[in-house]
DNA sequence: GTGGTCTAGACCACA
DNA sequence: GTGGTCTAGACCACA
């Protein structure tokens, strides 16, 4: 699975956050399902080129966050909840909230939110878009 | 108008950052109009307990951002554009912007989006919203 | 002949430094000849709205280049010197030199500087221009 | 590399400009080219005997001006970029019409300037030169 | 007084 | 180790 998994190792985006949003993609797109065994910290650290410390990091939050769980001296594991895509969504919906609460406290009108919604989802972004995904 | 200033000071959110956006947001609100003069960098400082280099990193990077402008041995100023306010609130759109493309991106719905941006805007947000609100 | 003179006191540039260019550009222009009288630092001060220091400052550094003096109970008057005018344009032709040098060293060819002095000659420079003028 | 820049620490020309200076030469002389890296922040200012804040100003001004990048935990790099070279001398030609500018308004011909402009590529230069170099 | 630069050094997140 | 933030405080030019 490793092979699906690209991280820009340029971007200012820490490279744990990065690796965190990857996999819960995955497990958004079925590609990783619950039960599913993830590579083990230090080969996948190899694979992708990267510090373990930096894998260890993405593991452990995920793990803080319910996503998937380890088992000493076995491995880690995707998650058993059959709610776990509903659960990164909500996520996503969270941090957009918080930014129309920020856009709503400097006036910017309901009107022009929804406008831009509509731009991003007629696919008219030119934003790069990238940072930010799940903590 | 320090006074109207407050600072988390625990935050793990940089206080200069902090004090940018309140700088902002104080812009928007037409608390601060083109040509105010800005606390000076020292008593500033004093009042908000914090550092003076602190709020010297925050007036000049308002300042490269054309958001206000300094004169050494005159004092600190909001700067003389009427477009200021449509620029401030412009970065707040491209914000949710990003955001909502990352949800996109994670298969959340453009009705569920929507139905947030209504949350918020009738005013039913328990997040903590605050973060962010400059580049 | 104060009333020649207009600071741009938002500006960045040091306001003595803004007096003694427009003081040397109304030499270069005869408006101000050898022998004529300047103002009085304090009226010339109140009568620009600025701190007399500043325009103390200015006279100063005027007298070090020779181009003015002042006679302790008199005044300060302009220089009786026929070579004034070239002088101060000799001053920025060694102001064009530095750029010129440092262009030269950063491996702009000698084309592109002469078309940029043409530039400028056949009135096409959209740069604000104003910056330093002496020292 | 570092020992390719020397600074100096009694000029009242800002020393974080110097730095900045210094490094953008080497990238137009090609020492620096796209995606190398720069010295560690602290070991290059302990190698300048400089503070790491006065590197680390010069970096980040660097950075924001597409220079270069930082990666925090990873290092500083020369930007991806093919037409850094040309946006670097482009800065220069800027500041040689400034000065032309000014020149020109104080009467100074065009021969003069273009007599200048010669005297500096056949290398007949005794002025210092050094200064500036960027933004 | 006002902003700008700089030192000395601590502490933090990330790799 | 690597960059980023912050404090405490000095010194400078300018007004």
């Amino acid at each position: 699975m490793d092979t699906l998994i690209k991280l820009d190792l340029l971007s200012r985006r820490p490279i744990y956050e990065q690796l965190k949003s990857k996999i819960s993609e995955l497990v958004l797109l079925g590609e990783l399902k619950p039960g599913d065994a993830l590579p083990a910290v230090r080969s996948f650290a190899r694979d992708l080129g990267v510090n373990p410390n930096t894998v260890q990091k993405a593991y452990q939050e995920l793990e803080r966050e319910n996503i998937i769980y380890s088992v000493v001296g076995r491995g880690t594991y995707i998650s058993r909840s059959d709610k776990l895509a509903d659960q990164l969504r909500e996520q996503q919906v969270q941090r957009v909230k918080s930014a129309v609460l920020l856009a709503k406290n400097s006036s910017v009108t309901k009107e022009r939110i929804i406008s831009a919604v509509d731009e991003v989802f007629s696919g008219k972004n030119h934003a790069e878009g990238e940072s930010q995904a799940d903590d």
